[in-house]
DNA sequence: GGTTTCAGTGTACATGTGTACTCCAAGATA
DNA sequence: TATCTTGGAGTACACATGTACACTGAAACC
């Protein structure tokens, strides 16, 4: 634990501050806790977060937590959906304009990489909680993977490579691809923030995987199970 | 937190108890703490497991862990230990016994499925930990990890398919493959434990993403890069 | 048989925790 | 303007936690 507990720059909310009406500075207030404990999930896990902390960090007192989440659990499933929201959008998109498999795949790895340099607290969150300790949040996370994964599915029947696949070929196939991409998220949340030559070699190493992926969709044969 | 601490079956140890040379009493106890953390394991993360609570569910007082441990931190490496230590042998063995590569394949699946399910509680624990909190135990599950890409790329390079690629090309390949098959352990290891349908379907979808790569393989060219 | 070693005990303490309770000042509403 | 509503403050309490310290009785050793 740091020797001096609000240390670096939290969120001060005071009642003396200066702001508009109160559905707004509800708002703020609840931003702040949701920053608070994004800040300090760079050091510890999520179950390991104490309401407290939270609060210190925001600026609030401990009791004024309860004004917006009813407990941690609550605080842990909006993390969820905060972090998630934008990078669906994103995938959705970087498919839809960019049609012929190869570049989509190229186009759909750069917006993860870039989201993923973005929103780097986002991301490590992500990856820490979805093994991890809380199970709400941990189930949160993995229904949202999971959509990641039907999403993509939809959008991969309609490419003609794919025209003749069973849905549950096409299933294992998006699994498949959203691993690739929850690995290299994985991976470029532990690498060091200025180190661009490593986050390069994640991207192309997931990029050359995804190849080698499609590669083998022309010659798939669901029934052929022998050697 | 239970009503009654101590209500299950937790392996009492007392300095009363029979046993034989000091040594082999002194390990016991270990066991019983790395036992009872695993026990404790199943309900929470590794990060909020407290000192106290596994030495309770062990059956000693609490400074009676320092014998055994340092701390919590130093007991998490036990456990990666532990849990890692058989599944690489017998991986290794199950690629040595059985070539031609689909034949490795659902070896390899084979003795993934089986581990977990005997050892769950040690997988439940890598799972959870493996982007978890705590940094040490987190590093040391990923070492083990990369090992286990190593070792696979070491014997896929003997791979008559596999002659003319490169090491870059094979480690790549190699990450993908355990990629897979953590997806697959993580999954597993959620289903309930009576469920063997479900966990007959995990089995088969890695092993057809598993199919699908190597179908792949033979038409891979390390430099062809755009669409 | 006497001495040493040491795994496990028991006590103690300062610190962190979640949450129940009352209070208050400023925004919302009339 | 007067009244109501509500974020947030302040106080309080009954816990749980990590670890320091002195202890004990039996195994290990001479």
């Amino acid at each position: 634990m740091p020797p001096s507990p609000n240390a670096h720059g939290r969120t001060r909310i005071r009642r003396e501050e200066v702001g508009a009406t109160r559905r707004e500075r509800k708002q703020r207030t609840r931003e702040a806790l949701i920053d608070a404990a994004l800040r300090l999930l760079e050091q510890e896990s999520f179950s390991s977060l104490s309401l407290r902390e939270v609060a210190r960090e925001a600026g609030i007192v401990p009791t004024g937590f309860y004004r917006h989440f009813e407990n941690m659990q609550e605080l842990g499933l909006a993390l969820v959906d905060r972090s998630f929201r934008s990078l669906r959008e994103m995938l959705r998109d970087a498919r839809a304009t960019a049609d012929g498999d190869q570049r989509m795949i190229r186009r759909s790895i750069a917006v993860l990489v870039a989201d993923v340099h973005e929103h780097r607290t986002h991301f490590r969150f992500i990856a820490r909680e979805r093994s991890g300790g809380v199970a709400s949040v941990r189930q949160a996370i993995r229904s949202q993977i999971r959509l990641l994964g039907s999403e993509l599915a939809t959008d991969l029947a309609r490419l003609p490579v794919l025209a003749s696949w069973s849905t549950d070929d096409l299933q294992m196939l998006a699994a498949l691809l959203v691993g690739v991409g929850v690995s290299a998220a994985d991976a470029l949340v532990d690498v060091a923030p200025g180190d661009e030559e490593t986050e390069q070699e994640i991207a192309s190493a997931a990029e050359r995987q995804l190849r080698l992926i499609t590669l083998g969709v022309p010659a798939w044969r669901s029934d052929q199970g022998g050697a």
